[in-house]
DNA sequence: TAAAAATACTTAGCAATGCTAAATATTAAG
DNA sequence: CTTAATATTTAGCATTGCTAAGTATTTTTA
């Protein structure tokens, strides 16, 4: 099990993740457990019933757009996912607060702490 | 007002901080309000329903212990937090944590996006 | 071919933490 | 004397990650 301090982190970051995975190429939830534990060298494990609810929110807040796949052959049908316009935007936004939060959280440690 | 992004990203890491502030040297809680605006550029400005209670949590897990000034002069008592061994350790620990949350959250977007 | 595992999506309920708001009390400033 | 600043406490809410479980289909394995 992971300690509270490393679950908090998460908080927000998440989401931003999964929009720029989406951001990049369209994909359905099931599909995105894998690309997130692989790309980030196992550290990030989502449950399903962690993933779900954040497309859920992404998609009611606009920023991705959902559509099932016709039966390709005999495949059971999948959820996918792409982004929207306003998405994107969103997901730039975002990388930048991003970037100006670790930059102001850095700054609270003396330089020689980081190793 | 501030974006829920924004705010959430603050979820463990406004306890990181404050537990810094406080190795660095004792501190009462008011005055703590002052530090972290201060040393965050204005980024970082709690009421004091938020600081407080991280205050009382980073004393539950023994992170700090808090003691009462004797009345120095006509001054009103202040409540000293400092930070116990176990509370440096964990610090170190955290901004560990916190490091390598930040490189394996940045490998989700290219190179290229990072101004 | 029957059982088990993998795929795929959904939902309910809990825990942790930040936010707003307000109450209390003392001291300093006008 | 009234107001503002200092200083601590507490209550209640919103967001989001977590566990757990349920449903259904397809693929693998025994």
């Amino acid at each position: 099990m992971e300690d509270r301090f490393s679950q908090q982190l998460k908080k927000g970051v998440l989401e931003m993740l999964i929009l720029q995975l989406i951001c990049e190429k369209p994909a359905y939830g099931y599909e995105l457990l894998f690309r997130l534990k692989d790309h980030s060298g196992g550290r990030f494990v989502l449950k399903e019933g962690t993933l779900y609810p954040i497309l859920y929110r992404l998609e009611d807040d606009g920023l991705i757009v959902s559509g099932w796949t016709q039966g390709e052959g005999r495949a059971a049908p999948k959820k996918i996912y792409k982004a929207t316009e306003t998405g994107r935007l969103e997901n730039i936004r975002r990388f930048s607060v991003w970037q100006e939060f670790q930059k102001t959280v850095n700054s609270f440690f003396p330089v020689g702490d980081r190793k």
